[in-house]
DNA sequence: GTGGTCTAGACCACA
DNA sequence: GTGGTCTAGACCACA
């Protein structure tokens, strides 16, 4: 289920992030789920404990998932998407990155869309209903 | 034409190696065009030389500016796309990192698709014909 | 293991480079082999931290070492040599400085040949296996 | 004759020297030739008087040519290769170069041997003759 | 502890 | 004047 790339350029609290939100849109993961502890995943993936707490930390201060004192951690039961502006300002900033760097790449609009399309397949363009 | 965000979490040469690309997309800059100097930039946004030097090399090293013999730095003349593989799976992994979290924040296909669309309005639907 | 000349021409940045390169050919580093970190090795040639950083940077970036993150610096396990266009004509100009210099030394082409063997003798006609 | 290449990581000045010594090896210069004199060859290469006379001093110190007070700047009569320890050190240490890279691209032993071959070849297997 | 970023400032090669 | 190299040293993110 969990895995890192300690080559990767991605920090591995953010792999970790990352694999656990996409977890949950595929449906992977279902609201109630119950996470592994952080000891259990750090010595799992042979990282940091610190690592996976980062992770998680921050999985909860979002309210992708949420820990209930002595009985573990789990997927939040109805995380509701907040309009946060500062948010919606770092995803305009990624998707420009992208804009850019595809330029310099060669590849052009139709070809970025596709990417994009290809991507919302992946996820399951039926959804995973947990939109408010 | 240039400016500094000191309290961007994007490192200061980063900023500086986008506005530039950026500003070729757009067509402010053309291939040719002279570059302030490492000096001249690093007085103009009072920041330290090293930091323009850092950004001025990146960009030589892919192909965006050239530097000239004692003459300065230019937007190079001739810069031809080239399908990078690892650079590619980059972009990839920025567009599905900006899927997820646009899900997160409650935006659907549909709206990051606009979004998308905009950016390459921004940029100017014209094109700068720059590319090969 | 290393060492610089500071009255040597050349960067120290490069000294370390060709160090670790020239290591490689002639086996005294392997594949996956973990190397010193940037402060202990500044430390150790009592040069800057920034120095290394330089010259482990750019050995990164040409695929010959790799960082594992909050692990260290590593000999790349599988770089595979790649036919770059530019950097084979920069071997070409190279040469031609040696067979230019060399004549004007009074050296002759058996000769240059000569020095040619012994360098190839030096790193190892046993090779080190680690081309593609 | 005579080209620069602003864009090359080589030196102008270095760039003049080279084209001079390697127009000796291949016959276009002869001994007592006549030299374009700095102003001249600065303003047909529109680069810096400094950049020429720079090129002129060293080839003058390594007895390439030689100036006669107030007559110009001639192809020396008689160079005799000295055999300078230093300077063979130093193309030692530039075939190191060659042998490294080249195995970092993948060439191995019988290729470089064929590049130093080909440059032989270009620079007439007949020789000048200059030698003592 | 590990590497990445940045500043301040020196010195140098080149043009 | 132009960029390249290097030092000394601070601060930060990550593990």
């Amino acid at each position: 289920m969990f895995y890192v790339d300690v080559r990767s350029s991605k920090p591995i609290y953010e792999q970790i992030k990352d694999q656990i939100k996409e977890g949950i849109i595929k449906g992977i993961f279902l609201p109630g789920d119950k996470l592994p502890s952080v000891r259990e995943l750090s010595t799992l993936l042979t990282i940091n404990p610190n690592t996976v707490s980062k992770a998680y930390q921050e999985l909860e201060r979002e309210k992708t998932i949420e820990t209930l004192r002595g009985r573990g951690t789990y997927i939040a039961e109805n995380y509701r998407p907040q309009l946060d502006k500062e948010r919606l300002q770092e995803i305009k900033e990624l998707l420009r990155r992208v804009v850019v760097e595809a330029h310099y790449l060669g590849l052009d609009q139709v070809e970025v869309e596709e990417m994009l399309n290809q991507l919302y397949t992946e996820f399951g363009g039926s959804g995973n209903g947990n939109r408010s």
